[in-house]
DNA sequence: AAGTAGAATTAATCATCGATCAATAAATTT
DNA sequence: AAATTTATTGATCGATGATTAATTCTACTT
């Protein structure tokens, strides 16, 4: 209940609107009474961010299927640019939120980028045998950790302007192709 | 002065350290004196930030070339990543600050990035014929967002911890080889 | 030297934030 | 009903970015 009220306040205004204040306020409690259920505000936006994650992996994975690896990746890759596109404020709580120095991720956010790129391996497993699964998986986190890349440079504004977040995506993918289609 | 004071701050504790009381302190003044130089604190990292990326660039310009585009590449992005291990903290304010919704960089910040991305695009123009600096400038540009997200997941410690940073970036380089070379 | 215009600096202040904790209210158990 | 545990409050702390009226200082003019 308390996160959903977050994530709607983080929806209209985004993660710095976010105060255990306003949270409080919304589901008609107080600031004190949060800390009962989180630890810190860091360990409520990384539920928030979590529950974004699972809703992004389930966005992905309806995608139908296709036959090729270009087709399997570029459908992937744009299914992540169409749910930022969709949750801008949610998406940029993901990338942008700067927890403290303290904060370690969860095993359980550690388990939904995971999920994420059991994605990422499945789309580009035609390429790689059944004793290539110690290389497959180093070129999906290699591939998710670019696109990441392109989403935090996107989110700071900093992605070159001349260029859209797709093409930046797709000139990726094309990489990957070129050096090992 | 007041720049000088502030790198300090943030090599010693950091940009969350980073107030304007405490460095107004530090200078001598108060802080209302600081919004007479800067327009806020976003300007004043940003100033920081460009500072920082100068840093990096002299201490990458330096490095010796090398004849083989993988040589020049690897030592380039090797970098890169010795600057980021020596300079932890003015490093991350520059990969993790989250600058407020109305920030936008500036044509200096730009610039300073744009230079880093000459050197990118110095390293790999072997490959690349003179009628082919469009295609050059779209990988240099591929390139850096690619090893920006390893710099942010590493900054947020986020990268897979069993393999190394350098690691990350040698499969990146790698990819790239194999895609062009 | 005196006076003054303008710049530089301060100190107080505002609104807000995350976090803590003793005190109170509610719910549950005995 | 009494006792005990749990939930919730509200006040409070220390700190933040930012603003501004008041003050001090500087430099120039007479």
């Amino acid at each position: 209940m308390a996160l959903a009220a977050a994530r709607e306040i983080i929806r209209e205004k985004g993660v710095t609107a976010l105060s255990t204040r306003t949270l409080a306020a919304r589901i008609g409690y107080t600031s004190g009474t949060l800390y009962q259920v989180f630890r810190n505000r860091d360990a409520l936006v990384e539920e928030i961010n979590i529950g974004t994650l699972d809703l992004l992996y389930a966005h992905c994975k309806s995608s139908p299927d296709d036959p090729s690896v270009q087709g399997r990746l570029r459908r992937l890759a744009h299914g992540f640019l169409e749910f930022a596109n969709d949750h801008p404020r949610e998406w940029d709580a993901v990338i942008s939120y700067a927890f403290g120095a303290d904060h370690t991720a969860s095993p359980a956010y550690h388990q939904q980028v995971a999920q994420l790129l059991d994605l990422l391996c499945d789309a580009i497993s035609r390429f790689y045998g059944p004793d290539e699964a110690n290389q497959r998986l180093r070129d999906a986190r290699l591939l998710w950790n670019s696109l990441y890349g392109i989403f935090a440079l996107a989110a700071a504004g900093r992605l070159s302007a001349d260029r859209s977040h797709d093409d930046a995506v797709d000139d990726l993918i094309d990489l990957y192709l070129a050096a090992r289609a």
